[in-house]
Formats: C-alpha cells, sequence, structure tokens
RNA sequence: GGUCGCAUAGCUCAGUUGGUUAGAGCGCCUGCCUCACAUGCAGGAGGUCCCUGGUUCGAGUCCAGGUGCGACCACCA
C-alpha cells in the first residue's frame, strides 16, 4: 500500500473494474427479485454514431441515478440499446457502395438490405463498447435495436392498431421532401436555420389576359411559377378588387391563370398578390383546394424541372431559378430584386434544402393522442425538469399537427400495408398476406418504411417485450426517469408519452430531465463539421473516465448549457488525484487491518458524560474507542455531506451533488481532518491512534460510496484496497451511505469551526508579515476557564498553524509587546516579539481596527433605524445585536493593543 | 411575429423560500518540493451582481420597463 504510485493512473484500473462488473452480474436486473425498482431506458444512439461530448454527459448523469439507486437498494433497470437510424444509416452504407461505384439501385432491394445489416453487425452500435469505457452500468444483457425481431413486432402492431381506429392515414400533402434522400420528412425533420437565409423577394409582372397592366407577384422561389394554376390577392384589397376572378398571363409558360381572393394572403406583404402553386407549397396547396385550382407538378423527386416545366425541364431547381430570373428580365417583367431573408428549411440529415413536395404518403393523426399526453403534465403523472420546458411541451401538444410517417427508403420497418391491384383493395395485416383477402387478386406491398421515429416512440415498452405480457413489463414498466436533451422533445419524448397512453394506458416515465447542452469553449454547438468537439475516448485515455465524468457533471447545472473544453478536465484529474493521495495517506496509517465494523463505535461523549465546562476530557484518555474532537467533527460533517448529496441527487441537481462532494473531500476531509489527524497518528498514545483509524477508515468507507455512482472505478479501486470487512464484493452494490443522526455533533462542528478560524487567522499573520514558515512563533490563549479544551487543541495549532508554543492565559492580556490579535477560540494572541518590529504589528492592527470599525459602523445605523427594529423578524434583529456587541469587544482588544505599541 | 431562457470576479459559472462581510473552479500575485498529493500546500488581489424605476425595515434575489445575448415555435409568399 505504501508503494501505490504518487498519482492515480485510471488506465491500469478502469477495464480490469469493468471487466470485473460485468463477471459479477452487477449490472443485471432480475424482473423476479421482490422489492423497490428504479428503471431507465437509454435515449437509443444511432447505430452509426460514435461518442460525442453530449452523450458523454447524458450517459454520465443515467450513470450516476443507475448506480445510486442499485446502491440504494433497489432492483435497477437501465436498458441499453441503438436505434436502426433510417436515413443516417442508409446514407452511410450507400456511401460506402459509391466508393465501390455501385447505387444501391444496382443491388436492388434485397440485397441492399442485406448489405445494411452486414454493416451494422460489422460495424454498428461502436457507441456502446465506448459507453463501457465510461462506466455506463447498463444491463448488457438486454441490448435491444429498434429493428430487432421483438421490436419490429411492436411496430407492426402499433401500426395495425392505428389503422383500425382510423388514426393512421394514406392521403396526398405537401410535405417535405429531401431531393438528395429522395424521401419524404416529417416536419421537424425539416429544420430551419434562425433568421432565415440569405435570397431575394423577386417581384414579377403578370400582364393582364387582355392585356393591361396584371398585377406584379412576390416569390423567394421564382422558378416555382412555372407550376402556378392562379394568384391570389386579399378579398379587402381594393387596389386588386378588380381582377378578381378575371385572368392574368403567367410569363414564361404562355398560359392564363384565374385571379382568386383569399384571406390568406397579406395586403401588407410584398405587393399583396401571391403566385398560387398547389403542388409546392403548403398554403398554395390550401388556397388551390378552397378555390378548384388544381396542383402542377413540375420537378421531378430529384428537383429536377420535369416535362410540365416546358423549356426549362431537365434544370435543376436552382439552375431553373437563374433562368428564369434571367428570361423575365430579358422580357422585362422583373420589375424588382430585393435582397431577403428567406426562411429556408434543410434536411435534419444531409443539409439540402427541403422542397415542399406534393405527395402520397401515410400519417398519423396526432390530436387524439396529444390529449393524455397533455393531462399527464397537468396531474403531475409527467414532470420535467427543469420545469420551463412545461411551456414548450404543452404550445406543441395543444397545436400539433398530422405526422408522416412514410419514407421513401429501404433501410427501416416497412409499411405493413399490401394493395390489390385488381380489386383496389387495401390490406392492412398483423401477418404477411399472400393473396387478396376479398378478391383474391395478387398482391404487392407498400414500398415505403416507417419513420424512425415511429419505432422510437414505442422504445419504453417495446424493449421490454411489449405487446407480450411479459414479467419485465409487469416489474419495470412504467419507468422512472428519462434522461435526455431538449432538443428531441418533440421527436421523442412528446411521442413517447402519447405512445405510452395509447398502448400501456400509462405515462412511460414519471421524470424527464432535460440535460444541459455541450458548447465549445466558445459557447459554440459542439458539432462534427466545425470539429470542435474533442473525441471522448482521448478525454479518457488522457485523463480517465472518472475524471471526465466528474468534470461534466460538475460543469452542468440544471437547465443550462454548458461549456466544455478539454482542459476542463483537469478539475476531474485532479481530484480523483486528490482522493487518491487521501487513500495513500490513510492507507499507510491503517496497517494490515481489518479494522472493526465503524458505525457501532461509541462516539466517545456518550461513554464520557456531559461535561458541564463545556468541553469533554478528550477521548485519548477514553480508552479505545472514544473519538477525539477532529473525528466527532468530520463524522458530523459526514453526514451533512451524506444529507447534502442525497438531496442533490433526488431533485436531480446533479451538479450540486458533486460539488458537495468535492468540498467535503477536498475541503473537510484533506485540508482539515487528514491533517488534524496527524498529531495522534505519529504520536504515541496507541488509543487516540486506534480511534483515529477507526474514524479514517469509516470516513473513507462512506466517502467512496457517495462518489461511487460519480467516479466508479477510483472509488472501487481504493475501496477494495481498505483494510475493513466489505460486506460486498463490489462497491457497485454497497449500500449508499444513510444520514445517522446519532453522529451530527453540534458541538463539535463549532470547536473545530474556531479552531479553523484562529488557525486561518494565524497563518494570514505570517502570510502578510512575511514570517518565514520556520520561524516559531508563540500563541497565547485566553482560555477563560476552558483550559481543557485549550490543550485538547494545542497539538492541533501547533501542527496545523506550525506555532512553537501554546500558553495559557488567565486574566492577565499579554502587554508591553508587539503582539497581533485574532478572532476564534475566544481570543488568541500571537506573540510577534523579536519577530518583526512593531511598526509592522502595529499597521496590521490599524488595519483590523479600520475594518472592525467600518463593520460596526454599518451594524450601528442598521440597529439604529427604528423601521429595522420594528419590523425586522426578533431573530434577525438579534443576530445583528450580537453582532455588533462581538465587534465592540474586539475593537476595545485591538485598541488596547495599539495603545500599548504606541507608547513603545 | 409568438413563447421561453440568460446577464454576478479577467474567464466559466454557483447563489434554494428576500436577511451577517456575495461564493467556487480556472487564471493572476506572494511564499513554500512541510514526511498523502507541485495534478500539491498556505496566503492574497480582484465585483457599480447589465440599466432605470418600483415594492420592502431590508433587493444579486420579487415586480415593471429598457438594453444585450441565446433557444424554440410560426403559413407571411
Amino acid at each position: 500500500m505504501a508503494d501505490l504510485p504518487k498519482t492515480y493512473d485510471p488506465a491500469a484500473t478502469e477495464e480490469r473494474w469493468y471487466d470485473a462488473w460485468l463477471a459479477g452480474g452487477y449490472f443485471h436486473a432480475d424482473e423476479t427479485r421482490e422489492g423497490e425498482r428504479f428503471a431507465i431506458v437509454i435515449p437509443p444512439p444511432n447505430v452509426t454514431g460514435v461518442l460525442h461530448m453530449g452523450h458523454i454527459l447524458n450517459n454520465t448523469l443515467q450513470d450516476v441515478l443507475a448506480r445510486f439507486h442499485r446502491m440504494d437498494g433497489k432492483n435497477v433497470l437501465w436498458m441499453p440499446g441503438t436505434d436502426h437510424a433510417g436515413i443516417a444509416t442508409q446514407n452511410v452504407v450507400e456511401k460506402h457502395l459509391a466508393s465501390e461505384g455501385l447505387t444501391r439501385h444496382d443491388l436492388g432491394r434485397e440485397a441492399f438490405v442485406a448489405r445494411v445489416w452486414q454493416w451494422k453487425e460489422e460495424k454498428g452500435g461502436v457507441i456502446l463498447r465506448q459507453l463501457k469505457r465510461l462506466g455506463a452500468s447498463c444491463d448488457w444483457e438486454r441490448e435491444r435495436f429498434t429493428m430487432d425481431e421483438g421490436l419490429s413486432h411492436a411496430v407492426r402492431e402499433v401500426f395495425v392498431r392505428l389503422y383500425e381506429q382510423g388514426l393512421v392515414y394514406r392521403g396526398q400533402r405537401i410535405i417535405h421532401w429531401c431531393p438528395r434522400c429522395l424521401t419524404a420528412l416529417a416536419d421537424e425533420e425539416a429544420v430551419t436555420s434562425e433568421g432565415g437565409e440569405t435570397g431575394s423577394l423577386w417581384h414579377i409582372r403578370y400582364p393582364a389576359e387582355d392585356g393591361g397592366p396584371g398585377l406584379t407577384v412576390a416569390t423567394t422561389r421564382p422558378e416555382t411559377m412555372l407550376g402556378d394554376t392562379g394568384v391570389a390577392v386579399n378579398p379587402e384589397d381594393e387596389r386588386y378588387a378588380h381582377l378578381i376572378g378575371k385572368r392574368v398571363q403567367l410569363p414564361l409558360m404562355g398560359r392564363a391563370i384565374p385571379v382568386v381572393a383569399d384571406a390568406l394572403v397579406d395586403k401588407d406583404f410584398g405587393t399583396g398578390a401571391v403566385k398560387v402553386t398547389p403542388a409546392h407549397d403548403a398554403n398554395d396547396f390550401e388556397m388551390g383546394q378552397r378555390h378548384g385550382l388544381e396542383p402542377l407538378c413540375i420537378m421531378e423527386p430529384n428537383g429536377i424541372i420535369n416535362a410540365a416545366g416546358g423549356a426549362y425541364a431537365g434544370l435543376d431547381r436552382f439552375a431553373a431559378r437563374k433562368r428564369v430570373v434571367a428570361d423575365l428580365e430579358a422580357q422585362g417583367l422583373l420589375e424588382k430584386t430585393e435582397p431577403y431573408r428567406v426562411p429556408v428549411r434543410r434536411c435534419y440529415r444531409c443539409d439540402t434544402v427541403v422542397e415542399p413536395y406534393l405527395s402520397l404518403q401515410w400519417f398519423v393523426k396526432m390530436a387524439p393522442l396529444a390529449g393524455p399526453a397533455l393531462r399527464a403534465l397537468e396531474d403531475g403523472s409527467l414532470r420535467l425538469i427543469p420545469e420551463r420546458w412545461n411551456g414548450v411541451y404543452r404550445h406543441w401538444m395543444e397545436t400539433i399537427r398530422d405526422w408522416c410517417i412514410s419514407r421513401q427508403l429501404w433501410w427501416g420497418h416497412r409499411i405493413p400495408v399490401w394493395y390489390c391491384d385488381s380489386g383496389g383493395h387495401e390490406i392492412v395485416s398483423r401477418t404477411d398476406p399472400t393473396s387478396c383477402p376479398h378478391c383474391g387478386g395478387a398482391l404487392r406491398q407498400d414500398p415505403d418504411v416507417l419513420d424512425t421515429w415511429f419505432s422510437s416512440w414505442l422504445w419504453p415498452f417495446s424493449t421490454m417485450g411489449w405487446p407480450e405480457d411479459t414479467a419485465t413489463l409487469r416489474r419495470f414498466y412504467p419507468t422512472d426517469a428519462l434522461v435526455t436533451a431538449a432538443d428531441i422533445i418533440f421527436f421523442w419524448v412528446a411521442r413517447m408519452v402519447m405512445a405510452g397512453y395509447a398502448f400501456m394506458d400509462q405515462c412511460p416515465f414519471r421524470d424527464v430531465y432535460l440535460n444541459s447542452i455541450v458548447r465549445d469553449g466558445q459557447g459554440r454547438k459542439m458539432s462534427k463539421s466545425l470539429g470542435n468537439s474533442p473525441d471522448p475516448l482521448d478525454v479518457i485515455a488522457q485523463y480517465g473516465a472518472d475524471a471526465l465524468r466528474f468534470t461534466v457533471v460538475s460543469l452542468a447545472p440544471v437547465g443550462q448549457d454548458v461549456r466544455y473544453d478539454i482542459e476542463k478536465t483537469e478539475l476531474g484529474r485532479n481530484f480523483a488525484n486528490k482522493i487518491w493521495n487521501a487513500a495513500r495517506f490513510a492507507l499507510m496509517h491503517l496497517g494490515d487491518g481489518p479494522h472493526p465494523d465503524p458505525a457501532p463505535l461509541a462516539r466517545g461523549r456518550e461513554s464520557e458524560g456531559t461535561a458541564q465546562d463545556g468541553f469533554d476530557s478528550l477521548p485519548r484518555s477514553g480508552g479505545g474507542l472514544g473519538r477525539g474532537l477532529a473525528d466527532r467533527w468530520i463524522l458530523s460533517r459526514l453526514q451533512g455531506a451524506i444529507e447534502e448529496t442525497r438531496t442533490a441527487l433526488g431533485a436531480y441537481r446533479f451538479n450540486d451533488a458533486a460539488s458537495a462532494l468535492y468540498r467535503f473531500i477536498w475541503g473537510d476531509v484533506c485540508d482539515w481532518y487528514l491533517e488534524l489527524s496527524k498529531p495522534a497518528l505519529y504520536g504515541s498514545d496507541e488509543a487516540a491512534k486506534r480511534a483515529v483509524r477507526a474514524t479514517l477508515t469509516t470516513v473513507l468507507d462512506q466517502t467512496l460510496r457517495l462518489l461511487h455512482p460519480f467516479m466508479p472505478f477510483l472509488t472501487e479501486e481504493i475501496w477494495q484496497a481498505l483494510p475493513i470487512a466489505r460486506p460486498t464484493a463490489s462497491i457497485c452494490i454497497a449500500p449508499y451511505p444513510t444520514v445517522d443522526d446519532a453522529w451530527r455533533d453540534a458541538d463539535a462542528e463549532a470547536r473545530i469551526g474556531q479552531l479553523i478560524d484562529a488557525v486561518t487567522s494565524i497563518r494570514n499573520i505570517r502570510a502578510e508579515l512575511g514570517i518565514a514558515p520556520t520561524t516559531p512563533l508563540t500563541v497565547h490563549i485566553a482560555a477563560d476557564g476552558q483550559g481543557e479544551h485549550v490543550q485538547a487543541i494545542e497539538p492541533f495549532i501547533k501542527a496545523l498553524a506550525r506555532v512553537g508554543a501554546v500558553e495559557l492565559l488567565g486574566n492577565e492580556r499579554p502587554s508591553g509587546e508587539p503582539s497581533s490579535v485574532v478572532a476564534g477560540l475566544g481570543e488568541v494572541f500571537v506573540s510577534l516579539r523579536g519577530v518583526v518590529d512593531a511598526a509592522q504589528v502595529r499597521e496590521r492592527l490599524e488595519k483590523d481596527l479600520g475594518k472592525v470599525e467600518k463593520d460596526l459602523k454599518s451594524v450601528d445605523a442598521k440597529l439604529s433605524r427604528p423601521d429595522f427594529v420594528d419590523k425586522a423578524p426578533a431573530d434577525i434583529v438579534e443576530k445583528e445585536r450580537a453582532k455588533a456587541g462581538a465587534l465592540r469587544e474586539r475593537r476595545a482588544t485591538l485598541q488596547k493593543h495599539l495603545s500599548v505599541l504606541r507608547q513603545a
């Protein structure tokens, strides 16, 4: 143990312990085990994904919860898995094919899908292996994939049920179409960039049919005019009243189109006249329906203008735009081109500009599903943390639109619908039909697949075996918490709630913790394209998984984004190293053990009765198990740390828990207790030594357990090295500490608090007056009948403040010598005779006096205001009075010393 | 256009229901390789708590308005 290295080496321990945990089966959730349980499902990362900093934070938080509840005696299930990520995965494999000069069409559907599966088996799910490096305590025996047989079964069941309920339907709609991915997208998958993109608003003249002036329309997508079948104006707009019902010429296309009146048109925007292109704009489609304007599709799915585009056929949509504008200009019909911020939507997968496109797609009618999901928030079945997301969730639910679920891809769950061409029947079935049940005709299955999220929204119960009635479902559904990023509230969280009620009659989780977004040092969102996201595996290699975990948890407050750069990980690394060295120190002094289970040890105080003078005789004389003041103090502080940690974790205030542990371990344990323990450990009193060792053991054992959910590897490594009788084979399943009020000790906290004040003040004097650490000082303590206590404190003062001698004073105060006075323990006078000259001391005392007088003045001012004394609560006033009294006393002492010094 | 969030030390941020002298980490300055730890120890400097007004005995904290950032939503072509 004494040969432990001076710095902690995570690489040497992490893998070893992770393997041991797996071998021990600690992460496996057993549905047959009785008792409380805690369930959480992982937000399934894309099977194509690699770990980034967002995952690190998200999964560390989940792991903290899982490990905390596991240690707290619960039957914990943390369900892991991956998402098949339709477009993303298909893109990856198509890219591979492209490098071989092939397209998916060269392979054909079946072979292509087989190829994707092959890729998935060989290369997919890297991210889960990376999560193990982080220490994630998932139940890996249950790893799921959204295209597993069981989950596919759930998807099929849900589709059929919704169809039977009339909630799934097929229709011609304007949807967001990605001309590169060649598929429809959901509204949420077509993303706008903030403030729009740079573009133009073109003003185009449409002459009247009779050759009159006609009107001018404004558009940001001039190429769509090729598909115009009308022009709309506001019915109230007098400028155009004479044209309503007439026709105007559509330039470039040589056809006339009607002018209609529609309230949707804003008189004040642009020219107040809108070209209507029903096949290429959602609003225009609606207006077209109202006024009988036929949709005219002018574009191939890949964005190339089709034959309906006349002379522009064969041009890409953006090339066509340029040509159209040029031709209009040439004909003198382009009246104006003004710069304009255009609200462009792009494909969330490939960033291609999305085209509003009229096509036949499958939809889910969402409004009926939204009701229970809204009520869940109202009645408290669902809690969003932080709460401010409630509004976002509610607004989305209240204005919900139907969900386009069909995708023109090959990779995904095939839509379970068959069409009978001879009879025109549509068959939706739980099992694959072979022929039309109505007319016996031949069938062909819908070629499309379902949106990836159509499987994700079932994740909390599909992973547990639904639609079968499984033991896992009965035991672990609904889950307790969901930890995820706020950017998928709509994609995933809201839809899961709806599915939970629709198919399980229950909210799938109680608490949804929306974790921070991880940004880089400049506040930019971390992204692959910016290259500003460090590879977490590099960070782990350099600093250790525990260091990374602790750092990100510390940095992420509830509801705020977190800025991370790699150097910040030093916070966690240094902390790990600090703990490591505290353990080295302890192990060096603990001997081989085993030490008795610390819990039953008496506190010393009880065994020695109450001391009326307020100071116990110290347990050095207590015979074996009695504890000293410092021991009592740290054990009391430990209770505070346990309470703070538990409270913070219970409220999902992870960073508060982390900082409570940081302060306790670094501040209380290392800075003070270990130093306070040295006089005994290096002394010759065997009884005192035993007491300190017992305390040290308790504190380390409890602290490591408290910290384990945050830093699992380090804590296991040290815990296993402790010379104690371990109750469990691994700290993973050791009981999480609970507060024991019997160990709370206000008296010890007050006294060590005083000691800390005194020591700090003495150190301060030394530093300020430039007294070398080696120069011995003499300290006089006005004990005022507390002599015993002071004697007990003496070795601590000597050790911590590097004081040569401690002298007790009776009623007499040191006078006639240069002295500095500090607070704490009544009064402490530091003898500076022969160390520094009187002028320096005087300067210091005057400075102190100045401060005291300033404070006293402000307190007195407060106390002299009748309003304050009359209206403030009594305890607040009392505090102020006490403060004034203390300040007056201190002022008197300082003045006395100064008068002596001035005479000298 | 709507909704929401943020503004505190040079930097990144804590500050729970209004109540002693507003805190931490990093950075900076001074002194220390003191027998667990220089990934460390001790001490220190550094703040108009964005602005204005209001409520209150008392405001970093509550209210109103303003300014500046940021996020989300939205059919303004």
